[in-house]
DNA sequence: TGAAATGTTGGGGCG
DNA sequence: ACGCCCCAACATTTC
């Protein structure tokens, strides 16, 4: 008899769990086990909405594995501490578990590696989180991609092998065997995910956390919305993306999970457009793009990329204080922004093409450091991903890899009129507005009457977008249009 | 995975 | 019939 754990953290699934297979492919009993150390994860600990997913994600692994003659056990950090006191108690003579990309965690990792071996246990780390490990894939000259199109031809053929290769995922285990007296657990409340103030109950409500909510959730996507996904997912009011990304976040499914099951519809209905499909999978390959850089530059979890920024003239705290709280609570006067932070209070979630409206409003109209937006939706998503927050807020503020030219500033009226014609999402998230019609929907100061209910506009969005202008206008370096110039210059010359 | 300013074109009204 | 102006509509350039 031999007996390993395997340490559960954001892999809350039984399907496609390389660490699990392997633990039972070795062993003859595992040991199923979470353990929180929040602290761990320094300035990055999981935010309130985090939490509560994590707390019904848990009760949800717990019943599946009792459904296979196991049960989760609860304990709290140190993860060193509490794993080598459960081998101790248990028998236990290996760990397993699945590999994370955060630095804190990777720093976290490496250590306690070394630590458990040194103690005489086997330690063993699996892939699985993402499509390829972050070292997997290199540029030609062997550093790491910063820019996506390069490194989405690279993802592509590496998914694409393996694909080929037929290595489908691996099915969940129909048993999973456990030592007759397992060590004790920590009760799940005792772990204290849950607010004190219980505004988690109508978020949560909108979801059902586990994996078998991730895999209904991709199921139903996959009849219903992949075969329009890339024409309909910039409409927020339609129901056109996946809402994987909480799911994909805490590991209840696995990535090649999902590709493979896009792929395989694909091959089976030869009506549905590849190009449907293959834009869904892109984004995908947007969220390996995140992991990959947050592991290659660790720093950009709280600097930008891109070091001319140290420089950049955002607002100072005093100044812009009002403005965030503004922005926070979804009362900026700006339908689509507020319906959109409105979105993220009531559901835990926020549509990707909202999520750019906000941010490109919070750090261009109110030149507000991004930081201060990413640890917002880091505290109120339930998705918040250390990975994609970053490389999003970076993309938004102009100041990350591949990121858009900061001059790309959203005018959120236009968005709004372009991406919600019907203003059917503005009237679902703002009812003060449902007396209005047609334009005035979008801005409502325009009216004849604006609403009284509704506020005013907090600032004057054409100003403002010149004001940000010239904030970029001091730390551009080396301009840009020096390119285009020559390129003038030459065809001049033809 | 922009928006605004500027430039160009072409149809129609009108003297 | 012709030139002129106006101004959408579209294209290009610039930020």
């Amino acid at each position: 008899m031999s007996l390993a754990l395997v340490w559960f953290r954001r892999d809350l699934r039984l399907a496609d769990n390389a660490a699990l297979c392997a633990a039972l492919a070795h062993h003859t009993q595992v040991l199923p086990v979470f353990v929180w150390a929040p602290e761990e994860e320094a300035r990055w600990a999981p935010g309130a909405a985090s939490r509560v997913w994590l707390h019904h994600s848990l009760t949800a692994l717990d019943r599946a594995l009792r459904a296979r003659g196991s049960a989760l056990i609860l304990r709290r950090g140190p993860s060193l501490n509490s794993l080598l006191a459960l081998a101790r108690e248990s028998g236990a003579r290996a760990v397993y578990w699945n590999r994370l990309y955060e630095p804190a965690v990777v720093a976290r990792d490496t250590a306690l590696k070394s630590a458990l071996r040194a103690a005489g246990l086997a330690a063993e780390s699996h892939p699985g989180h993402a499509l390829a490990e972050p070292w997997e894939l290199k540029t030609s000259a062997g550093t790491p991609y910063r820019v996506f199109t390069p490194f989405w031809r690279a993802l592509d053929a590496h998914w694409r092998a393996r694909f080929a290769a037929g290595r489908a995922p691996r099915p969940a285990p129909r048993a999973i065997p456990s030592p007759n007296r397992s060590p004790e657990s920590l009760p799940l409340p005792a772990l204290e995910l849950l607010p004190r103030v219980r505004w988690d109950r109508a978020p949560i409500a909108h979801w059902q956390p586990g994996e078998t909510g991730a895999q209904a959730r991709l199921r139903e996507f996959l009849d219903r919305a992949l075969a329009h996904y890339r024409r309909e997912r910039d409409f927020p009011a339609v129901p056109a993306t996946s809402r994987l990304s909480p799911h994909l976040h805490f590991g209840e499914i696995s990535p090649w999970t999902v590709v493979w099951q896009v792929q395989t519809a694909q091959v089976a209905d030869p009506r549905l457009d590849s190009a449907e499909a293959e834009g869904f999978v892109r984004q995908l390959g947007w969220r390996d793009f995140a992991h990959h850089l947050l592991y290659h530059f660790p720093h950009t979890q709280d600097e930008p990329l891109d070091p001319a920024f140290a420089d950049f003239p955002w607002a100072r705290p005093a100044d812009y204080t009002a403005e965030l709280a503004a922005w926070q609570r979804g009362s900026t006067g700006i339908p689509i922004v507020d319906a959109g932070l409105r979105e993220l209070w009531a559901t835990g979630y926020l549509h990707n093409r909202v999520r750019m409206i906000v941010a490109s409003f919070l750090t261009k109209h109110l030149l507000v450091p991004w930081q201060e937006g990413a640890r917002w939706f880091w505290d109120t998503l339930f998705d918040a991903d250390l990975a994609n927050n970053t490389l999003g807020w970076q993309w938004v503020a102009g100041c990350g890899a591949d990121a858009a030219p900061y001059f790309r500033i959203f005018n959120p009226v236009l968005q709004s009129k372009k991406f919600d014609p019907e203003a059917r999402y503005l009237k679902r998230w703002l009812p003060e507005l449902q007396a209005l019609n047609g334009e005035a929907l979008h801005a409502p100061w325009l009216a004849p009457s604006p609403p009284g209910a509704y506020p005013p506009p907090i600032c004057d969005l054409a100003a403002r977008r010149e004001r940000a202008l010239a904030a970029y206008a001091r730390i551009k370096t080396q301009p840009r249009s020096g390119g285009s110039a020559r390129r003038r210059s030459d065809r001049r010359a033809e």
